[in-house]
DNA sequence: AAGTTTGATAGGAATTTCCTATGTCTCGGG
DNA sequence: CCCGAGACATAGGAAATTCCTATCAAACTT
């Protein structure tokens, strides 16, 4: 009975009840309970409230004012109880809540917002909080449970990861204007050999991709800068520091069809590409709404990109 | 763990403290429990709202989407539940509550809105509903609680009620303009003899006394024809169908001082008069605002009404 | 590899809730 | 005026829940 002792919701509810059935007997039976049970929990109840709450007489159990601005609120909080069970089965089967989704700067600007429009469109009360930043950060809040997915280049690479694949994204050639390959419809591997390549730093999951077809083609890494964002590489590459491979989506709407200042050339049978997925902590247990998501991006690709991306998985 | 199982508030609780906490052990530290015991409650909880709240991994306790969704409720919840503790407390105290009055109709529209002005003034949380009518009804309303107290004559003789007199208000004998007794200063007991006398219907207090008076002083009562209103009342007097005692609060309101339709001349020395007072069911304990409003009512009739009435008690 | 840290599990003690039986009070009928 | 009925409180013990100690399992740390 100290001082900071919470009324219980079994006595919200008993004195609801009681209320309502107007006299103890009658409110006990309606909740299957003994009437000395239910007097007991009233008891307690104005015990721990210190206040009366039932004035008991012939005339059956009246409500004090006390008692009346008990039940009033005791209604409220009962409903807002219940109201969570409902809530939680709700995000429990997938149909609502918030996740928080970590995305690499490439796709924050040209894929989510599709992706953002449907979901809303689709699920409403599914709602997506989205951070870019370098994927190895965006992994670090996924292990720390700041995110709840990540949406990256693959492979990603642990045992406490979760992941699948969703679209494979060409990787365009970007040379300067006045380069010697700046007018070839499309190039092949090889042709990188000799060339400087320019990276994005560590911790961007293109830098390591980069670095090892550097090595397969004999190409040079430009290792004294490292670009930290694809537009800092395209003006780079627009210098003539270097070559650089840019992703599709990025390429495509950034740099526009062939007119920019640097030169976007494919590769033969788009066999440079880097894959896609979706990123999440194998604790997390898939949840249905992760299934949502995937679907949603899986949807947004096939309808609005179909002609720079490649479905998978 | 049956569909309408609702969680528990302790559950709440440390399911709040746990995600505050960020890990078990603290959390069950800081709860003044074992770790187990909150293990066990918080599985308890997702089984009772069938969802995962708590990721468990290595980096502490995470919350799933629905544990954010369930945490931002409950703690809405568990602050109404601290509210309601609150409110009980002040409620008790008589700083805060909505009261029922009934009161006969004379004094709705005379005394009880000063009343009812100067209470809010004093005391902005303590309310009151006033609702008027045949103070036998009033009275079965009080014993039924649809009413907590009555402003009414007295005596009133159960020993189920608690009574407090108040203060005794004049009555006034009313008789027509062109009656033998219209001019004169004042009356005596006795100049009522041989007169005819209207009353209020039964289940007026005016009635029970003034039946009583006639006999006494060798009134006639007019017995076909019982008003069901003061002003009722009034106009068979204007049309000298005989007359009747009006309470001193009514006829120095609605009839005027000497110019209206009827005559009103005091007795001498204030003898013929009735007592009010303020009528709660014994039960009910007299909660401390009651005396909040029997302070408010005397108050008002010193200063406002000490002309016309007296106070008592 | 041993020691730490984190949460789960097991089994029994402590507390709470509940039930049956009984008590008190008041009412209404014989 | 007493008796039985109706309403709620009280008492004591059974049932269920909550909690604790002890121990386990897994994953870091050193």
């Amino acid at each position: 009975m100290s001082r900071d002792m919470l009324p219980t919701l079994r006595q919200l509810q008993y004195f609801r009840a009681l209320a309502d059935a107007g006299n103890f007997r009658k409110a006990a039976e309606s909740l299957g309970i003994s009437q000395p049970s239910l007097s007991q929990q009233i008891a307690n109840l104005e015990k721990v409230l210190r206040v009366a709450l039932i004035e008991r007489g012939r005339a059956g159990a009246i409500l004090t004012a006390a008692g009346r601005e008990v039940l009033s609120r005791s209604v409220g909080i009962l409903e807002d109880v219940k109201s969570v069970v409902g809530i939680a089965e709700q995000v429990g089967s997938g149909a609502l809540g918030t996740y928080r989704l970590g995305a690499s700067a490439t796709f924050g600007p040209y894929l989510l917002p599709s992706v953002v429009r449907q979901l809303h469109s689709d699920h409403p009360t599914l709602r997506l909080f989205i951070r870019d930043g370098r994927p190895s950060d965006l992994l670090e809040d996924l292990f720390s449970g700041r995110l709840d997915l990540v949406l990256s280049q693959l492979p990603v690479l642990s045992s406490e990861l979760n992941v699948i694949r969703l679209f494979r994204e060409p990787l365009f050639l970007a040379v300067s204007r006045d380069h010697r390959l700046a007018a070839r419809k499309n190039v092949e591997d090889m042709d990188l050999a000799g060339e400087t390549l320019l990276v994005l730093s560590n911790g961007f999951s293109l830098h390591a991709q980069l670095v090892e077809l550097a090595q397969t083609l004999g190409a040079t890494l430009q290792r004294d800068y490292e670009g930290s964002s694809l537009d800092a590489l395209r003006q780079m590459v627009a210098m003539n520091m270097g070559v650089t491979l840019l992703p599709a989506l990025y390429a495509q709407s950034e740099v526009g069809p062939n007119d920019g200042d640097v030169a976007l050339i494919p590769f033969r049978q788009g066999r440079v590409s880097r894959s896609i997925g979706l990123i999440w902590r194998r604790s997390s247990r898939n949840p249905p709404a992760f299934d949502a998501f995937s679907d949603q991006i899986r949807t947004v690709v096939r309808t609005k990109f179909s002609d720079i991306l490649h479905l998978e998985g």
